[in-house]
DNA sequence: CCGCGGCATGTAATCGTTGACGTTGGTCAT
DNA sequence: ATGACCAACGTCAACGATTACATGCCGCGG
């Protein structure tokens, strides 16, 4: 309604200066004497006094906020890496704006600008694009994390994620070992190096001179559904398929129940993430399990830690395993 | 790295006023020779240069930071509501900051607190928990929004949402309807007044003299999964039972798998909110659809109008919808 | 009585941006 | 020639908070 509450107005009310109250709510508080910190506290109190970020923050010339962005807010997995960067930040006093990129690199640009424009303690990159504009950025300041797909070859900065080829060779070896026959790979869009670690790792683990049939799909359940559908038009025999993620997994199990066929029996499906939903709706889907809420301590800790820039090794590779459900 | 650049930079480079790359940035650019209008353009280009939002909103007295509360944003309707927020936001220019309040009363309020700090432009609650705290600042300031769960009595702020009443109704209708016995309502926590509103609504939906098994549970599958095994220990007659939500219904239908129950067949689920997912990894439940996507446009609708603050009618009642699947 | 040190507090500059207002210099009608 | 007017700027005071530095006070040793 009316402006809210100044240090001024507290200071008045408290007959102090603003020098004081600030002191008090900065914890400064053993310069004060104690009749003082009461007088600011009831002073605050009846006010209703918090005290203002953006002024705190234009003085400190740092914000408190980091900002976040994802390829799609509404996958669960990035729901939950999402959540748990949140959780993670929030200890350290820390906001996070999160921002839908939708796999787009114009609408990432305008974002990056935005997250610039916030002043952002730091900016975390879930599935980055390669664009001009994060080089740019990348080279000016050095508060960019990316996740899940490393920074374009040239750009300095810390990583956290899987390693997405040993996981796709695992995912390789394990058809090796199962003997499955006809493989193939639905793999994530080919912009993202994430995607084609994974691929590769894939294809290394086969280690099979027989081709793999190998299908670009978008990170979506729809977009699964139709490489599905177009997979499956032949289903005389067995395929073995490896996602790119989990909901091109769901895309596929679905277009293999529409025409009847049976997981594992008549179709081996193995998707990517695994997020905490499988275990209650998708009992069938064996898949690459990623430690999603393991990722916001591992930024929270990069971002907080002193900087030291240009350490090398200030990547973190977090460990993954494979779940095995009955669907292989 | 360095400092970023600021108007002072920009106005030394191309030689003129802060006032001018000012005007420039907030296209006030009809006041501004064409030359002039390049020469800023250039400078601020080779800076680097993106105005300070920080600077911006303590001279303007207004952020454009919007701070949405949720209870669980792991939750997918609850992701899917969230997404649905930021990209009707962004259309306005306007960012969301995103807080797990984790159904939590003092966690609540801190971020309640923060979001004061950021002199958040507004705070979206959804799921709000009625405390004092909560209280002062809906009477103090006109920038809240309540979803899904009604502001308490005495609290004049807008509500965006379905009719939880009218929903529960139409389940304990569609349950007559069917000619289920044995009903039961496994209803969220009783201090969000949606989920009171959901169960009284069955209630008066059903119409009957014969008593119905209720069971208070939080919203996530783990609970429901208990209270499933609970329920379900006995499971000598076939049950119908009404979820608080989809989280809800996902851990009931576990704990009857457990038990090799059947649904439909054995036991009748039935979930709230109907997220997307459901439509892939969900065949097996019927649910009230509520429409997430719908959110985010009323919101910004409400934060972006010029402000009738004592309009009783800015409430928006979204449409639901039963979504009947082979579960009952 | 003087001076020193330490405690509690005040003063004032500063952060980046904006906009009301003032200042130019030129055009044009009288 | 004068004044009115306009376009195209520049000046400067906010906005809210923090903090280096200054100040006043008190106690105490010499």
């Amino acid at each position: 309604m009316s402006k809210p509450p100044t240090v001024h107005d507290v200071a008045r009310l408290s007959g102090v200066s603003t020098a004081t109250v600030s002191r008090y709510f900065t914890g400064k508080t053993d310069a004060i004497s104690p009749e003082t910190i009461e007088s600011v506290r009831n002073a605050a109190e009846a006010l209703g006094y918090t005290p203002s970020e953006i002024g705190r923050s234009l003085r400190l010339a740092r914000s408190r906020v980091v900002v976040m962005l994802v390829p799609d807010a509404t996958n669960p997995f990035t729901a939950d890496v999402a959540a748990s960067v949140e959780q993670a930040l929030k200890d350290f006093g820390l906001s996070m704006v999160l921002a839908n990129a939708s796999e787009n690199a114009e609408q990432q640009d305008r974002l990056l600008s935005d997250a610039q424009g916030l002043r952002a303690r730091a900016i975390v990159l879930q599935g980055a694009i390669d664009t001009p504009r994060l080089r740019d950025m990348a080279l000016r300041q050095n508060n960019i994390i990316f996740v899940n797909r490393r920074p374009a070859p040239g750009i300095i900065a810390p990583y956290v994620g899987i390693d997405n080829f040993a996981a796709g060779r695992a995912v390789g070896r394990y058809f090796v070992e199962r003997g499955y026959e006809n493989c193939v790979a639905i793999h994530g869009p080919r912009h993202y190096s994430g995607s084609t670690e994974r691929l590769d790792g894939f294809l290394a683990g086969l280690q099979q001179e027989r081709p793999v049939f190998q299908f670009e799909s978008a990170y979506t359940m729809e977009a699964g559904y139709r490489q599905g559908q177009l997979l499956l038009a032949d289903h005389s025999r067995r395929y073995a398929v490896f996602c790119g993620n989990d909901m091109i997994a769901y895309g596929v199990y679905r277009a293999a129940m529409e025409k009847s066929m049976r997981v594992p029996d008549d179709l081996v499906i193995f998707g990517f993430d695994d997020n905490r939903l499988n275990e209650w709706l998708a009992p069938w889907l064996s898949t690459v399990k990623v430690p999603a809420f393991d990722f916001g301590p591992a930024i929270a800790k990069l971002i907080h830690e002193p900087i030291a820039s240009d350490d090398p090794n200030r990547n973190v590779i977090l460990p993954f395993t494979l779940t095995i459900r009955k669907s292989a």
